[in-house]
DNA sequence: GCGATTTGACCGTT
DNA sequence: AACGGTCAAATCGC
């Protein structure tokens, strides 16, 4: 992977100039609010950012031909003819899981079993293979497969393929709607704000939006696992979730509340452990936002685009 | 005994 | 043929 930004994509570089730039005053505001007595706010500007920078790295990928082609290489095969796999029509979520226990990655609130494992060429470790515990019992399709990472052995690549449809999943869809309630009303009903937290239960939006636990089509998709519920949340980007933590929790992007309640769920360019806002490839981007001087600036990103891709 | 894990074999795709 | 993903028998642990 070693694709570099480069904006070939005509109309759509005014448009990433711009959300860039509102990434950019979102990341000085939170600049300002790091350390102060808001978490909460720095949260919520967080989380904007993340929207919005994963709208323009979107704008990117499908202005830039060849790009997402390149992105990763097909592990998911493709469906071809009437021969499928049964993971071929499977959507796919990626997170970045760092675990302070070292051999495994934290508990993303389902039960799973492990049913394989493989080396995988190139990589350091085997990819393990898991399926929803539920699988016969409930026929959740559900399929995880978890890797540890070349660079740091306490990360773990974590690749969620498929619905969860057992009834675990829909009592945590529970949970997270009531999460999303009692996390951030001041939101709700506010004028050019709209905060829409999926989850798996039987509310679904209207519209092609619907998006359905770990599988939605968002970069934002994450598992809160509190100790007597689980839910799966996904914030649709297009509505610029304003975002804030459960009131329970001081995490964000991180299960609270587990035997492993230190780990980290990263959503590139930045990640969130905690309170703490560790800015990455971030600083890189808004670095290249400031050095920007009109069209031509992506020519200055020399970032590697996949790097943010989850 | 039951469920989870391990591990080699098998299968589909490239 | 190589590779990734899944299956299933053997094994393990409670």
């Amino acid at each position: 992977m070693a694709a570099s930004v480069v904006d070939g994509n005509g109309g759509s570089g005014g448009l990433v100039v711009t959300e860039l730039g509102h990434v950019k005053e979102l990341a000085r505001q939170l600049e300002a609010q790091l350390g102060g007595s808001s978490p909460d706010l720095c949260k919520h500007l967080a989380s904007q950012i993340s929207s919005i920078a994963e709208r323009s790295i979107s704008l990117l990928i499908t202005t830039s031909s060849g790009l997402a082609g390149a992105r990763k290489r097909s592990a998911v095969p493709f469906v071809k003819g009437t021969k499928k796999r049964k993971t071929m029509d499977k959507k796919r979520h990626e997170v970045r899981v760092s675990s302070a226990a070292g051999d495994h990655p934290a508990d993303d609130g389902h039960s799973w079993r492990k049913y394989g494992q493989k080396d995988i060429l190139g990589a350091k470790h085997p990819r393990g293979y898991y399926r929803c515990t539920h699988r016969h019992s409930q026929g959740c399709a559900a399929t995880k497969q978890v890797q540890r990472t070349d660079e740091d052995p306490t990360s773990f690549d974590v690749v969620y393929l498929g619905d969860h449809t057992c009834v675990q999943s829909q009592w945590a869809a529970a949970a997270g709607q009531a999460a999303a309630d009692a996390l951030a009303p001041e939101y709700n009903g506010k004028p050019g704000t709209n905060l829409t937290v999926k989850t798996e239960g039987p509310t679904v939006e209207p519209a092609e939006q619907q998006v359905q636990g770990w599988d939605a089509p968002t970069p934002f998709c994450f598992s809160s696992t509190p100790a007597t519920a689980t839910a799966s949340w996904c914030l649709v980007p297009e509505l610029s979730p304003p975002f804030s933590a459960p009131s329970t929790s001081n995490n964000w992007g991180v299960s609270p509340a587990t035997s492993d309640s230190n780990h980290v769920v990263s959503f590139p360019p930045f990640e969130v452990a905690g309170d703490d806002v560790q800015f990455g490839r971030f600083e890189e981007v808004m670095s290249a936002i400031d050095r920007a001087d009109g069209d031509g600036f992506l020519d200055d990103l020399d970032i590697d685009v996949s790097s943010f891709l989850v």
